[in-house]
DNA sequence: GGAAAGTTGATGCAATTGCATCTATATTGG
DNA sequence: CCAATATAGATGCAATTGCATCAACTTTCC
């Protein structure tokens, strides 16, 4: 049986939740004011571009992504219309399909990179020295 | 003008979105598979309890759970139609209202305490220990 | 006092997410 | 080989979220 958590662990958790929510907010309104797609599409075409050449399965990116299978299916749908990323054929297994970024993937990811860059640095940068930068990323690492 | 993250700062803030997102998923599928209500629920039952007798308006619900304004009307919404809360006249400001916990609502609230608190234990006491929990915590607040 | 501006909460409509299920293909066990 | 089972991805429908806007007050400032 599982025992209750003490109160340091619900202050961790509770701290958790919060700055995860207000650190997120922070960072897509950033990129919201300046007219750009939301972060799942930044993360989805970086994935993409670090892929390369051959792409990736769309089972693939959902783990990377940490996405639900439909929500995989239906990003992909958007990204495709915009003409960001391209669907191709699977040579390995016919079930499945390739997603490949497009050259115009490419350059708006790069785009969105310049505005996230630097809301992850007002949002986090400038709260935290590198230490505690470090600390708070091992510390989080623990909980994955 | 705002400089650009170090790779310290950019590591952070992914593990940041990842342990975010993995612990709140987690948390969210122990309600789920107990057949309870989501986490806004309970979060919105604890503030109208621990506000006690004369409830709180709902812009003071939104600004501690963190909510759009849109977003907790339908909540109330949805908390009003299940019988856990009530919606009330607001004496001192006629356009506002008074949302009060009923008994029902603090019952489920108590009996979702249990399965939270347990998922709080599984996702991050078992992860880390006081001295981390506390470190992690102050770390995080610095972030809000 | 009274007009202008601000605050509080609700709501119509569009986009997204969650759930259940479906089709197609792969893999496994006899 | 073939039936049973598992995996990959899509999709109809319901619930939730986001956006824009509204109506009903309150506050502010002349």
């Amino acid at each position: 049986m599982t025992a209750k958590p003490d109160e340091t662990t619900v202050a961790a958790w509770i701290a958790l939740a919060r700055a995860g929510r207000l650190t997120m907010a922070g960072i897509e309104a950033r990129l919201k004011a300046a007219e750009l797609p939301p972060l799942s599409w930044y993360d989805a075409l970086w994935e993409l571009e670090k892929a390369g050449e051959c792409g990736l399965r769309p089972f693939e990116l959902e783990k990377a992504l940490l996405f639900e299978q439909y929500n995989l299916s239906r990003l992909a749908d958007r990204l495709v219309a915009a003409g960001l990323v391209e669907r191709g054929a699977c040579p390995e297994d016919k079930r499945g399909l390739k997603l490949k970024i497009s050259a115009e993937g490419r350059r708006l990811r790069r785009e969105m990179w310049e505005v996230y860059a630097q809301a992850i640095q007002v949002v986090v940068g400038e709260r935290l020295n590198t230490a505690e930068a470090e600390t708070l990323a091992s510390l989080l690492k623990k909980l994955e």
